[in-house]
RNA sequence: GAGCCCGUAGCUCAGCUAGGUAGAGCAGCGGCCUUUUAAGCCGUUGGUCGCAGGUUCGAUUCCUGCCGGGCUCACCA
């Protein structure tokens, strides 16, 4: 850093702003490479960071790098002057370039840009983790990696520098979001925004982040889930409507969990939950197909086709399937001496839906690896959900599960004011008992309902564990660019190199 | 929250389980090299071995605590 300073120093005596204003570049490194014969002798312009650098007396290759790809450029003294040289000697690999030249292709056949001139367009002064690789028989040998999983997520811009698959996993995070909307729109949904900052939180069971309004002298919550404002406005009168929600979960971290994560939930007038299955299905196929331009894809090995139609698969019979017990009728104490048989620890301030859930999470879910959809859940899971048409003890709700991890939630929304209420004082009753995760009763959205919701369908899908799919990622950490983290101490400050004037 | 593991130069790591104040490759710096590509060759700088205690004549190395991280488990999407 001390000697990229002095460089710096040595730029600026040159009479060179080492952080000028614009370049104006005519390609970048990708459309050079992709047209390589038209623009063959042509003249073009590119700008990007130097990544390597191999010197050569009065002569350097060096490849730089924009958001497309790395190209590769050959400077040489006699062309571009002796000023100029004298600049690229005070170069360093990190910093920015801007370069005109002639595209042509080297004796061992790489595309390069013989440089007429360049201009220095930002001097790096930290030096970045040099990655090294070399292309054997098509396949990238990557040596000296860039692969402190702490450093990569707390300096994410040096990961993205640095390791082009990561960039790659954002941009198809970027593209999964953008065809899903697509998809939403053409539908004529419409996308809202809801408050991030609620007085009472609901939609979910999970425990909230808390904060505090100075003004009006009261605590706010951070969202956990959006549902309830969405369905305030389906009673409003729109028939379709969706929000790409960050939400706050007060949990831990882990693989799966980020405290805040992307959900994205659609509600849609006078449809069921047989329909959103049907559009669920669709929806997931469809932005596979649009990103990867595949339904089947393979994730941590396994190879998963999403291609319509999805199974669908009860709840008690995946159960049964999976642990060859029949629950559908059974009552607290059998489900807990079921559980035990089966070594599935409970607790004792548990429900029935919670001791299904544990079941069916050790038992059936690891097991779904293809797209299932597990469907019609005990009603005491769900307190928003609609009561099965068949069966009173179920609610009509779903649940998308793939690679062996729900990626969603949706069901046949309820909108019977007083069942809704019902359900709410029932869990009420959980949260005296000491559940935390039990959900609050919302007044609002009650007054909301006995104004009359439409029948409504409703759907969540985990943008975060949708991109792991996808993307092949194995962790949640790899699909956020800036993950949870606790503060580094102290961002090292660096100043010791500056004390009076330079030499 | 619990268990296991990790924290040594800018990066990736070795040395530590036979305790005597550190080593490699890459990067950097100097030199040679005008089609190289993990460029090469010669030379060279660089580390309070995460922090704080303890044991010891002496600790990167052993012990304890703390901080940060990873993986697994528990809870949740």
């Amino acid at each position: 850093m001390l000697q990229r300073r002095e460089k710096l120093k040595k730029l600026r005596a040159m009479g060179i702003n080492p952080y000028p204003y614009k370049f104006d570049r005519t390609h970048t490194t990708a459309e050079v490479l992709q047209n390589y014969t038209a623009l063959e002798n042509q003249t073009v312009r590119v700008a990007g960071r130097i990544m390597s650098r191999r010197h050569m007396g009065k002569a350097a290759f060096m490849h730089i790098q924009d958001m497309h790809g790395k190209i590769q450029i050959y400077l040489k003294k006699d062309v571009v002057g002796d000023r100029l040289f004298e600049v690229y000697r005070l170069l360093d690999i990190g910093d920015i370039i801007g370069v005109e030249g002639q595209v042509f292709k080297t004796r061992t056949g790489e595309i390069t840009i013989q440089v007429q001139s360049f201009e220095l367009l930002c001097k790096s002064l930290r030096p970045l983790p040099i990655v090294k690789e070399k292309i054997v028989d098509g396949k990238r040998i990557v040596y000296d990696p860039f692969s402190d999983k702490e450093l990569r997520y707390r300096q994410r811009y040096v990961d993205l520098i640095v390791n082009p698959e990561v960039r790659q996993v954002f941009i198809k995070r970027s593209r999964i979001i953008a065809t899903m909307r697509q998809f939403l729109d053409s539908r004529g949904y419409l996308e809202v925004e809801t408050p991030i900052l609620q007085p009472i939180y609901g939609g979910a069971s999970a425990r909230p982040f808390v904060t505090y309004h100075n003004a009006l002298g009261m605590k706010f919550y951070l969202r956990i889930a959006n549902e309830l404002y969405l369905k305030r406005l389906i009673v409003g009168g729109f028939e379709g409507v969706y929000e790409f929600a960050k939400d706050f979960r007060n949990e831990g971290m882990d693989r799966f969990h980020n405290p805040e994560f992307t959900q994205m939930e659609l509600y849609v007038a006078y449809r069921d939950y047989h329909w959103m299955m049907q559009f669920t299905e669709e929806l997931i196929s469809s932005v596979a197909r649009e990103v990867l331009g595949t339904t089947r894809i393979t994730f941590q090995g396994q190879e998963i086709d999403l291609t319509p139609p999805w199974r669908r698969l009860p709840l008690f019979e995946a159960i049964k399937e999976y642990t060859g017990m029949d629950l559908s009728e059974a009552d607290e104490p059998q489900l807990r001496e079921a559980a035990e048989r089966l070594h599935v620890t409970v607790e004792d301030g548990w429900g029935a839906g919670k001791i299904i859930d544990e079941i069916f999470s050790e038992f059936v879910e690891p097991n779904l690896i293809q797209p299932t959809f597990i469907i019609d859940y005990p009603l005491e899971m769900s307190p928003l959900a609609k009561r099965h048409r068949e069966n009173p003890r179920l609610v009509e709700r779903f649940e998308p599960i793939i690679a062996g991890k729900e990626i969603g939630n949706a069901f046949s929304e309820l909108n019977d004011p007083l069942d809704q209420r019902e359900r709410f004082e029932q869990q009420m009753r959980l949260r005296e008992l000491g559940d935390e995760e039990a959900q609050v009763l919302d007044e609002d959205f009650l007054r909301a309902l006995e104004y009359g919701m439409p029948p409504t369908a409703g759907l969540g899908i985990g943008i975060d564990r949708l991109t792991m799919l996808l993307t092949d990622q194995p962790s949640i950490r790899d699909v956020l660019l800036f993950p949870a983290m606790r503060p580094e101490k102290e961002v090292a400050p660096e100043n010791e190199t500056e004390n009076g004037d330079g030499e």
